[in-house]
RNA sequence: GCGGCCGUAGCUCAGUAGGUAGAGCACCCGGUUGUGGUCCGGGAUGUCGCCGGUUCGAGUCCGGUCGGUCGCCCCA
């Protein structure tokens, strides 16, 4: 649990290779592109010019591009953790495994996220391939995921459609703690259901995987209806206007968010427009009929769940295909981040693909903010058992057919592979983290058995090789 | 994209008024020719992120650059 375990490994640039300290110039360096055969070629305009002279990029650079990193033993134990109760705690509830590409035809995210959003408007890695099609990578999953659904037309085998998925998403955004250009996610969505009964589901099996993970969440709900006149539309008309009145009490960064997007002004942590935005109408004071009484059955579900919620009629998502309800899960731990996910009701989105209606209704939780956020694994993944330590030239030459006859018996087991003498191996046996050190000799092969010693113990026993494996079973 | 802070050994960090680098931990060897984690003795380690400037001399001052980190915007 303690969360500064959970940080990815900072790059450092080891560039050392050919600096100009170096004192043989014609040193070769194979892969080097500066290399002296073909010397850098000087910029037309000097204004940026080559790069630095000491760091040439290529395979000299070690460090991964900025925002993403290497995710390193222990910590990769965790991350798989978290991973696997996620998939395994939405299995339970029915929502199977999909696994979509890395990067789609870019207009899924304009057409499918909303051109106007901000992931869209700046944050997308988008990139034309060798045809000249434009593509991205994905920033998130629920476009990807219905477009898969409406491209297999799974939506006209069995209703809902109920999926989970897990893995990396990208955004390229200024890094900083809990926000990564390569970030993971763990997430389902249920679609072809209007049924309030599936939002609770949805939002219930969110909630109890991050209470299994450790974490402790705090859930906030709203509606924020849906486009037509009598709904969102009109709202948003009413919200306008207050905004337009109140324009003088407002910071500049949110009177520029009237015309662009009204919602968003409820997100402003600038205190004159929160002063200002705790008298504006509320979206739920204007609902429609049908989505009013959606969002009130939804609660009442909650409710008989034991799911507790705060309504926050403030709550507005960043993405344009939300409608009805939308939730987001807060956590601590997180830096000035404090959301560890969120979702809600997507029910336009299957047609801005250019599908037929289809409604849903799914979330999605940041990995890396609930490894920050407290993720605690009972999890025993790790070290293997067992280190067959070797002593004298006929056990080396078995050390490894012996580790290999443990792991087939479903033992974990390692060994050295360094020629270490005995003090050396038990020593390596002690840091691998292994519990027991199976020692064996002379004296054990020609008897028949092995020494087993137990590291955390130091207590030592003589086991018949044909026992040792009934003797490690957990 | 914008801003603050930071960049010295594998790790965490110290480095005094500019005078050619240090601690702890980790690591290696030995004390124990078949036994780790304790103890004792010994040992190795850095082109002080990079480029350039000031200076007789720069880890230390100045500029640039790359990177990290935290925050803003926004979001997972």
């Amino acid at each position: 649990m303690p969360a500064e375990s959970t940080e990815r490994v900072p790059r450092k640039r080891p560039d050392q290779t050919g600096g100009p300290g170096s004192s043989q110039p014609a040193e070769p360096r194979p892969h080097d592109p500066t290399d002296a055969a073909a010397p850098i070629p000087p910029a037309e305009d000097g204004t940026e010019r080559a790069p630095n002279p000491a760091e040439p990029p290529g395979p000299t650079e070690l460090a991964p591009p900025r925002g993403t990193g290497d995710i390193l033993p222990p910590e990769s134990w965790r991350r798989q953790a978290a991973t696997r109760l996620a998939m395994d705690s939405f299995a339970i509830a029915g929502y199977a495994p999909i696994e979509t590409p890395i990067f789609e035809h870019t207009e899924v995210f304009e057409r499918g996220v909303g051109a106007g959003s901000e992931v869209v408007g700046k944050e997308m890695y988008t990139f034309p391939d060798r045809g000249g099609r434009s593509l991205t990578l994905r920033p998130e999953l629920t476009a990807p995921v219905m477009r898969a659904v409406l491209g297999h037309n799974l939506h006209r085998a069995r209703l809902p459609v109920k999926l989970a998925y897990a893995g990396p998403m990208f955004r390229q955004e200024r890094p900083q703690k809990g926000r990564y250009r390569q970030f993971s996610q763990v997430g389902i969505e249920a679609i072809g259901s209007m049924s309030p009964a599936i939002d609770a589901e949805v939002i219930e099996v969110g909630d109890r995987y991050l209470r299994e993970a450790g974490v402790e969440p705090t859930l906030l709900l709203n509606s924020i209806g849906h486009l037509d006149p009598g709904c969102r539309t009109g709202y948003l008309e009413h919200l306008t206007e207050y905004l337009v009145a109140n324009q003088s009490s407002l910071a500049p960064v949110d009177i520029e968010r009237i015309s662009l997007n009204p919602l968003r002004t409820f997100d402003s942590k600038e205190s004159r427009t929160i002063e200002v935005m705790r008298r504006a109408p509320l979206i739920t004071d204007h609902l429609c009929d049908d989505c009013r009484s959606h969002f009130e059955a939804v609660q009442s579900h909650l409710m008989k769940l034991e799911v507790s919620y705060t309504l926050d009629p403030h709550l507005v998502r960043g993405l344009d295909y939300y409608t009805r309800t939308a939730f987001e899960f807060t956590a601590g731990g997180l830096g000035s981040q404090n959301a560890v996910g969120g979702g809600g009701r997507y029910d336009g989105l299957a047609e801005s693909l250019g599908g037929q209606h289809l409604p849903g209704i799914g979330f999605a939780l940041g990995l890396d903010r609930i490894l920050l956020s407290g993720f605690g694994s009972k999890d025993q993944s790790g070290p293997v058992a067992a280190y067959v330590v070797a002593i004298g030239t006929a056990a080396v030459e078995q050390a490894l057919a012996i580790a290999t006859r443990l792991r087939a018996a479903g033992i974990g087991a390692d060994l050295d592979f360094l020629d270490r003498s005995v003090k050396g191996q038990m020593k390596d046996a002690a840091r691998s983290g292994c519990r027991w050190a199976v020692i064996v000799g002379d004296e054990e092969i020609a008897r028949n058995n092995v020494t087993l010693k137990d590291l955390s113990t130091g207590e030592q026993e003589t086991v018949a090789f044909a026992e040792l494996v009934s003797r490690l079973e957990p």
